[in-house]
DNA sequence: CGGCGATTTGAATTACATCAATCTAGGTGG
DNA sequence: CCACCTAGATTGATGTAATTCAAATCGCCG
């Protein structure tokens, strides 16, 4: 999802503050512009008829997000404060001489979230829960972790991460009581955290509660 | 991904012919046209390290798919023989008046089959294996109900439908059996089905077995 | 006709969900 | 500034849907 920033350079935009938990557009909105994060951290999900929520994606400085061209088929929240640039498609797509910088922009930015969203699927349909934390903490540390060396902050809540991964919050938390235990993961009470990759000794299963015995 | 059609009505395409289980692309090549499917199916796809295999769609006539702008993020196979139009991306992307027509005929053709991986994630993070199915059976013949009033031609095999809905082989037999018990679903010797959504009575868990009793 | 992949079926195992009960912390109002 | 309040996080116990392993059968293609 790291957008095509470059490519929106010269087109003109608008600045956007979003409060904590503010909302940015819901599903069902006419679609009229693209988004673009500048700081803070933006959730994209999708709310179902029984009350189950699936969060798409995090985004996260640097990503641009669109959700639909004519109506959007998500809803976008602020997990954090967040300032944004907003594009409007009018102007992206009907410019004379930007027109293929705009248009391939705006490819470029959807091309982009397909192939992680398949990278996603892969995830959903294959991996343990074990995977897809450790996946999950993987990309947030390469997405975020520059700005901090070793510890990095964890902007959303475990049920955020629960609904993305497709799994119970329950489980996102034994699994990270887990990883804590084999010592890949340090957290420290301001939502902060320290992972590291293990070459995969000691995978057991989360929920490995042997039966009686 | 029942894509824009008509946005492509124009554009200068060349004639494919892929025979069954021909290649059309793989994961990797350089991404240089879109495809649209005028008869047959394909069957786009990832390959996991483990060897695992992901079914990213099943794509019918009139879809189009193009799987990347630089590099292709999937493969492509015919699942049966097929024919289809291939539009190169220069000629979309460059032509003078027709610049806005291709470039938002790309658009729609990714946002779209964006919308429906949404719907995929949605199904992937929290569906039976049931549910999955009779989701499969019934998009499957609304998509291609429409030639054959009464029964519908399955074209790939069940463990392509297992991996595109991320069940066990197995399990998709099962189901298959169960709903034809159930009398929702009725199997030809020559791989066609006739499905009707049941109101969700008997909705039993397909591997129900009961432990000893 | 022979062979190999696809499908079917069975039995045992298991990873995860669910239900339920604390425990904790951030935020609010007195 | 502190007590409360509520959402989030933790932890345990139990049930179960689906995987996995295994074996037999079917069916298509050469």
């Amino acid at each position: 999802m790291t957008g095509p920033k470059d490519l929106l350079e010269g087109a003109p935009s608008r600045p956007i503050r979003v409060p904590k938990a503010g909302e940015i557009f819901r599903e069902g909105d006419r679609a009229d512009a693209l988004f673009r994060v500048d700081a803070g951290c933006v959730r994209l999900e999708t709310d179902q008829e029984d009350g189950r929520r699936d969060v798409i994606a995090f985004l996260f400085p640097g990503d641009t997000f669109l959700a639909g061209l004519e109506t959007r088929w998500a809803s976008a929240y602020a997990v954090s404060a967040s300032t944004l640039s907003r594009f409007t498609l009018r102007q992206l797509l009907d410019g004379r001489e930007q027109d293929r910088t705009g248009a391939v922009a705006l490819l470029s930015s959807i091309d982009e979230m397909l192939h992680d969203i398949i990278h996603r699927v892969a995830l959903l349909s294959h991996a343990t829960a074990n995977a897809r934390v450790a996946w999950f903490l993987g990309w947030l540390d390469e997405r975020i972790g520059g700005d901090f060396p070793d510890e990095v902050h964890l902007p959303m809540t475990q049920r955020d991460i629960a609904d993305f991964l497709g799994i119970a919050p329950e489980t996102v938390s034994r699994v990270f009581r887990s990883l804590e235990a084999s010592g890949q993961l340090r957290r420290t009470p301001d939502h902060r955290f320290r992972f590291r990759k293990n070459p995969d000794r000691n995978v057991t299963a989360v929920n490995a509660q042997r039966p009686g015995l």
